[in-house]
DNA sequence: CATTTTTGTAACCTAAAAGCAACACTTTTA
DNA sequence: TAAAAGTGTTGCTTTTAGGTTACAAAAATG
């Protein structure tokens, strides 16, 4: 079974939903749900993805990171530009301030 | 013209690459290159999408936000880390990190 | 200026995504 | 226990993404 496709049981199973009732939430077949579970559809549409992510109360990202459409996470525009102030820091200095991180954090204490 | 056709026209042009060449370098049709940028082509596949960003040398999420699959930003797994690791220091804790970072910072020239 | 070469566009074709309908099997429910 | 509703699965059909070829206009080269 693929990733997407226990991505997609697990949360369906988890919300005690049928596969054909979860298409109905997402306004797609249900075959489709089953093929994607089972890994027989291996490039879907981010479109039905995101239907699928509405249906389930889920953040988009996520089943989009299960497809393997997205590496790495995702955060909102605003969060970015507060971390816009680190991201030119080579992974060496991001270990010395997560370094320094832990040296406040032990001097609360 | 669309979001995503004005992306990658513009960085197109800026390489003074023309569609063909841009399209043997993504290895797909010259055809979908111009039905792209004239927004032609409505649910473009991710998988076009990378090999696209490939070949201009792009963030494969840029061209991701620009064709309206994901909104905000993508960070690496890597500075999500560092993310979630700041997020209960206090302002004034924060404040000491990005005197530290800047300190940093300069102590590379 | 004539002739290659490049470029954008459009017509046609193929393959894959997604829906529809029917099938067997299980679980309700009366 | 028999009818009914629910569930997973499987062909078949429709739609669309993407490729191949062809063609006309523009640009480059002699």
């Amino acid at each position: 079974m693929s990733d997407l496709g226990k991505f997609i049981f697990e949360h369906r199973t988890a919300k005690n939903l049928s596969s054909r009732k979860l298409a109905e939430l997402a306004n797609i077949s249900h075959t489709e749900i089953h093929r994607l579970e089972n890994g027989e559809r291996k490039h879907p549409s981010p479109l039905v993805l995101k239907f699928i992510a509405n249906a389930l109360q889920l953040p988009y990202d996520d089943i989009m990171k299960a497809a393997g459409y997205i590496d790495g996470t995702c955060i909102s525009p605003l969060i970015a530009a507060h971390l816009a102030i680190i991201t030119d820091l080579t992974d060496q200095e991001l270990e010395e301030v997560h370094n320094f991180i832990e040296f406040l954090r032990n001097k609360r204490k």
